[in-house]
DNA sequence: CAAATATATGAGCAATCGTTCATATGTTAT
DNA sequence: ATAACATATGAACGATTGCTCATATATTTG
């Protein structure tokens, strides 16, 4: 093993100008407990992030930044069939990413939560440079 | 559109019990200028959370979490070959989450900087509920 | 220069993915 | 019950992806 190890990580981080990569780089090696994690964990965080790695998806997750929307309302503001909007938000429904709430026939879809919200701006954030 | 819009969004927000996710909210939404982005960036966004979305890419990101490492101790590391790393490693750099240094005739790879870090830990903290 | 080592890359193939189309399920109104 | 509307879902098909294998490029050493 040719790799620099543990503290030079900390050291370089502790060198750099901007220090608030190193709390959060503290609170993962302290997640990951000072060691890869488990094959299953990596394997579903890469399932995770598989998600996001869609267009359609992350048009539906944006569209539904402004509040919760049903199915045709959603496949007619992304020019897009109710049946390929309807299988995209199963997959979103299944990585919990959104929820929905029937009210008669119509079904409202919402994002699950607001980590998605912060997960989507970061991602924005990395990509603007 | 039977949307529901804007303030209710909010105002949804404001009356969750953790307050943290309104000022992230703000922050996407003026990000957005309150319109969904142009298709552009959100194809962009979804090309870079599809980098994370593979299982070896997570793998290879989180071996370089400890330091830099060389293509061939990434695949031992991974008990890949050092073809399907390489290629791997190509996608992480053209994504510009990883950078290389050569010396001699070894390359070796790292974190390209500790963004990575906190969208992987973010990652994690939401598969892990 | 030739041989050895490390890495990169192109072609090919199996697997996965996202859409379409047809159809099923669920709900409301008549 | 029947019709109308909203949504869900299975099969199928083309496109994309990730790996393997063979080979190319780059660097060092003899």
């Amino acid at each position: 093993m040719k790799a620099v190890i543990d503290e030079n990580v900390l050291h370089d981080l502790c060198c750099e100008e901007d220090h608030s990569g190193l709390k959060e780089h503290m609170a993962l090696v302290k997640k990951l407990n000072n060691e890869i994690p488990p094959e299953e964990e990596l394997f579903d965080l890469a399932d995770f992030f598989k998600v996001f790695g869609d267009c359609t998806r992350i048009r539906i997750l944006c569209a539904l930044l402004y509040g919760e929307m049903c199915v045709c309302d959603i496949a007619q503001a992304l020019s897009m069939t109710q049946s390929a909007i309807s299988h995209q938000l199963r997959v979103l429904k299944q990585a919990a990413l959104v929820r929905s709430r029937r009210e008669g026939k119509t079904v409202y879809y919402m994002l699950s939560d607001d980590h998605i919200i912060s997960i989507l701006s970061q991602g924005l954030e990395h990509i603007e440079e």
